[in-house]
DNA sequence: AAGTTACTCAACCAAATGGTTGACAATCCA
DNA sequence: TGGATTGTCAACCATTTGGTTGAGTAACTT
């Protein structure tokens, strides 16, 4: 796991079943034994993922037996960092097409493609 | 790395190195040599890395030394995820709001938070 | 205060990850 | 065709990860 808190959400969720405790915390609190009993793996595996999903900021507790509780502010900095690439690749998409515009207009009678183009 | 989809998409951007490739390949393809260049580590070891982001789905290249180029279509996959449970915390939260609301009609001159309800 | 229940810590293990170096394969160019 | 360049494969290594079991700690209940 890296360091910065980004690596460290990413990581988070990069595991099935981290993905199925968010899931099942964002309809509602609740305790590490009930999180843990649906799941075939130990009580002290799921504590553990609790604490990674803990320490990305996914999920926080105001005490040892508290229900835990999905922190959804973390989604926002994840989605924030998504839509930089969602948006570039979209700018990218727009300064080819007024690219490709541009060649149209400068050369109305464009010489067909060679065999190398195609691909 | 685990099996379905998501989870590769997950653990490829766990990684700075791999993020940081994303990041520069979203404003222009390159190649694999000129994405190694800036960095400290081997050739090998980006080569590795863009191994990682095309079995995600993240990247792709039509033959070994052409440019990578990124695929963007996989942020739509991730956003969908991370929608979901921005969505389902805004709705718990007008659930509450809504629940609260009904609480102050049933008794128009509640008595004032008990210290335990604190905090 | 004692006992039970709920959870975490510690030590261990197998598998995966991110890095290395060296050899190999494929492609460009002369 | 031959030689340089570019990228991948293979073997290896240290560290991390996700799981286990066993012991310990903390918190309700009585």
């Amino acid at each position: 796991m890296s360091e910065d808190r980004l690596s460290r959400v990413f990581a988070a969720l990069a595991d099935p079943t981290r993905r199925d405790l968010v899931a099942r915390l964002s309809s509602a609190d609740a305790t590490v034994g009930e999180l843990a009993a649906p799941y075939e793996v130990s009580l002290q595996a799921v504590s553990k993922h609790l604490k990674v999903l803990e320490d990305a900021g996914l999920v926080s507790r105001e005490s040892r037996r508290a229900p835990v509780r999905l922190e959804a502010e973390v989604f926002d900095l994840m989605t924030k960092w998504i839509e930089r690439y969602q948006q570039q690749a979209e700018e990218r998409y727009q300064r080819l097409d007024a690219l490709l515009a541009e060649m149209q207009e400068d050369r109305p009678t464009r010489e067909p493609a060679r065999e190398e183009d195609a691909s």
